[in-house]
DNA sequence: ATATAATATCAATGTGCATTGATATTATAT
DNA sequence: ATATAATATCAATGCACATTGATATTATAT
């Protein structure tokens, strides 16, 4: 009989906890978790901590947006981006399940 | 002036983080480190938990034991496994530095 | 000596995904 | 109307790495 952490129900949990350990291990993905944990940020501030193009901060953010740990709202010509607290506690608990 | 979480001393510690989640990011070698909670095994009582070719397990297993996430010991024919609970506290800690 | 069990290694293939360069969109200011 | 700033999208490229199939190694048993 399998372990507990292989069962099928499990497992389902385990793959969602993969997706997100792929979301943010990317070096500037988790640079930009990281940044927002200190407080929601226009893309062109965002951009300035780091050293990538444009358009490749602005595809970051999309995976990190399109997967729930971001979200954001326009203030005129910018996009304001701030963390989902809840979701990216919620993915948290889930890791801390698995690497106990 | 960039935020604390990008200078350059604090970044090495991040690229190390990084490597560690590109290492437990793989769905197989979660599970073998999830498995290696419960306690050491062998390669054949590791391979019955998962659903993998043997050469594959074979293959995860240099790639957590390379990273000093686990360590092995020849017992007769066969090879056990057990975590490097001292290294995996390590990084985990760090992890926890980067998501708080 | 030979066979078998347990594990590791190696070369080849395929694929996901970060990166790049160019262009599009949206909103404000002149 | 036009220009500029801020951000997003798209197609193309390249590379890291999981997977596969075949073979090698190591130790025990007969």
């Amino acid at each position: 009989m399998k372990l507990e952490c292989c069962k099928r129900k499990t497992n389902s949990e385990l793959k969602q906890t993969v997706d997100f350990l792929k979301v943010i291990s990317e070096e500037n993905r988790l640079k930009i978790l990281c940044i927002l944990q200190e407080r929601e940020m226009c893309v062109c501030e965002i951009w300035q901590n780091l050293d990538l193009s444009q358009n490749l901060v602005s595809h970051h953010l999309k995976v990190l947006k399109d997967f729930g740990l971001i979200k954001s709202y326009k203030e005129s010509t910018k996009v304001i981006y701030a963390l989902d607290h809840k979701n990216f506690n919620r993915f948290k608990k889930s890791l801390l399940y698995f690497i106990k």
